[in-house]
DNA sequence: GCCGACTTGGCAAGCGGTTGCCAAGTGTTG
DNA sequence: CAACACTTGGCAACCGCTTGCCAAGTCGGC
């Protein structure tokens, strides 16, 4: 097998050096003199030396490689949140590695068990644990949350409670005097978080606020949500994101119920498809891309840090209301000839 | 450092045996005999051992990770693509590390090599290399090339040229005599493939053709896309992919160019997005979990070969033509009575 | 009862790096 | 010129697991 990869040792003789002090040339900036440096460099270029990560690893636990775990891989809202975590990540020459949880809080706990060696920190996206279990996760390795708060652990989310108030002034000011909230699975500290923003937003604004569901996000349980949500007689539908409010423009066009006519809806997210959609999707977006890079930074921060020590910082990026087409007048308000022209 | 992870050696003791005879229970089933064995399970389970995967990777060059090089991220098409290619992965207990290669030569070469000895092979998916490229990094390692094919390496690809015969033909049967092919990257094996297939089904069926571009494949080329193929005089515009051609949509649609009634599109790919855009497109889709799916499959079985050894499949999936709103009639036929009611 | 074939488990040498410790070399200072 | 503080590079012991080789044990057959 001597057909294998240069290693070290060759790196080393041919240099003239010891092996510790090829080791150091890549591993220990400014340790080795510049000029015998610049001998191994040489050496390992002539070569075509490239070090061996898992050699590597073994002995300094340093594996230059995160994991990402998102809670459904298929929802195209973590598209650009895994972009910009990508692109973060191999700045600073780390690889991601990409996991998915299909929803489920055991496969979550699974995937994290089975890469806990393999990797250097965990980026926990949307995740479905209990607080509790997340407490215990990050006292064992570096852990980021994305679009999740947990006392004491490092985390990224993108604004929903002033996002919220937003969505609901917006409604206001189109007339619109009770909103339902098409919520998210009950785990989602997202869905929870929206809730308890937009009822109180509502509550201000004097307007009601009810919840349906809880309902898995996607454009398949959108029929059943619509339905439900129609039914309240709300007449602003707040949908928990942009999958699950497409999936009740599609329920509503079947029912034949107008949008933004007669009920109005709203999303979270501004994924791609959202300005797609007929009619456009008004939505609480904001660059996601931003999220996943702050999410790297911040664990490779906390990496830099002895394990328990560093800061545990809760960092809050803003959201961003998009309005299109699937928001108006309310429907109660349209008899009014100032607003029906 | 003693606070560590159990290892082998405190297996070993409990369990009474030699480290030897503990790594066999792993890696050599039915080597050990079931007795030792269950002692081993037992010991190990006590003590919350988890096989060191770097130690591993050492020594049997064996790393249990596969790595999916895409062109470009973003690229919606992708996502079935990754789905089913991580699904499949993590079946087999295998970990899928996706890397981006921003629609890059260079960058793509750069993380394959960077990648090459973390991981046991790459699916290459949508490879820009040239092919004696690819040819020269097959032989380097196991290389599954996906939606592109080169003799001699393995690959998976959703078929295009039958696919590109039924487009022809539907157009044909609309009345269309004419078609223009917005063409994606020069250095796309589907670019090439599709042409080739489209002018060739366009000859037989009495009907020209024509290519504009290389245009980069996203809605912000659909413009100039749009704009060069309409000057083409084709009624018929079929765009290199789904996100081409949502953006060749909306630029008709500001230049008031009314889809079909004055030129029909079709695209590629049956991305999320072509069933909400307006109209919906009509496009080439295919089951593209099944294609990752299928890829990891191959990997997978060309891991179990030695190097250079084993078949190199050329596997073809079949696609499919989805026929929404963006396609109809032919302008050209609309004067006549029986077809414009 | 002995022999050969087959099982089973242990020994120990790696795999390719990292790193604490030490010694030689260099430069500075009084 | 001696004393001292830095630099710089080498030695060697790991890191945790795999595996070729060997020896002891088992078992059936003659």
């Amino acid at each position: 097998m001597r057909v294998g990869n240069p290693t070290i040792y060759d790196v080393a003789r041919v240099a003239g050096v010891a092996t510790s002090t090829v080791s150091r040339v890549f591993t220990k900036p400014g340790r080795i003199a510049e000029a015998t440096r610049e001998r191994v460099l040489q050496a390992a270029r002539e070569l075509g030396y490239q070090p061996n990560p898992h050699a590597r690893a073994l002995t300094s636990n340093r594996t230059q490689t995160i994991a990402m775990v998102v809670s459904d891989i298929t929802n195209p809202h973590f598209f650009e949140l895994i972009r910009g975590a990508e692109m973060r990540a191999k700045a600073a020459a780390y690889t991601l590695v990409l996991v998915n949880a299909e929803e489920s809080t055991r496969m979550e706990l699974e995937q994290v068990r089975r890469l806990a060696r393999s990797v250097d920190g965990f980026l926990l996206a949307a995740s479905r644990q209990p607080d509790d279990k997340l407490v215990e996760l990050a006292a064992g390795q570096p852990v980021v949350l994305v679009n999740r708060q947990v006392e004491g652990i490092a985390s990224v989310v993108l604004e929903p409670w002033e996002g919220c108030r937003q969505i609901v002034a917006h409604l206001a000011s189109l007339g619109h005097t009770s909103l339902a909230y098409l919520a998210g699975p009950t785990n989602s500290w997202m869905a929870v978080s929206r809730w308890a923003a937009l009822r109180d937003a509502a509550a201000e604004a004097g307007m009601s606020a009810v919840r349906t569901g809880p309902y898995t996000p996607t454009v398949a349980s959108g029929g059943a949500a619509a339905d439900a949500a129609i039914r309240t007689g709300a007449t602003a539908l707040v949908a928990h994101n942009d999958l699950l409010a497409i999936g009740v423009l599609r329920r509503l066009a079947d029912r034949s119920i107008r949008v933004p006519t007669d009920v109005s809806v709203v999303g979270f997210d501004d994924i791609f498809a959202a300005e797609l959609c007929t009619p456009t999707l008004t939505t609480l977006g904001g660059a996601h891309s931003n999220v996943g890079r702050a999410a790297v930074e911040v664990l490779l921060e906390s990496l830099g840090h002895p394990r328990g020590q560093g800061p545990t910082p809760q960092i809050v990026l803003p959201s961003q209301l998009v309005i299109r087409d699937s928001t108006g007048p309310s429907a109660d308000q349209r008899p009014d000839p100032r607003r029906s022209r």
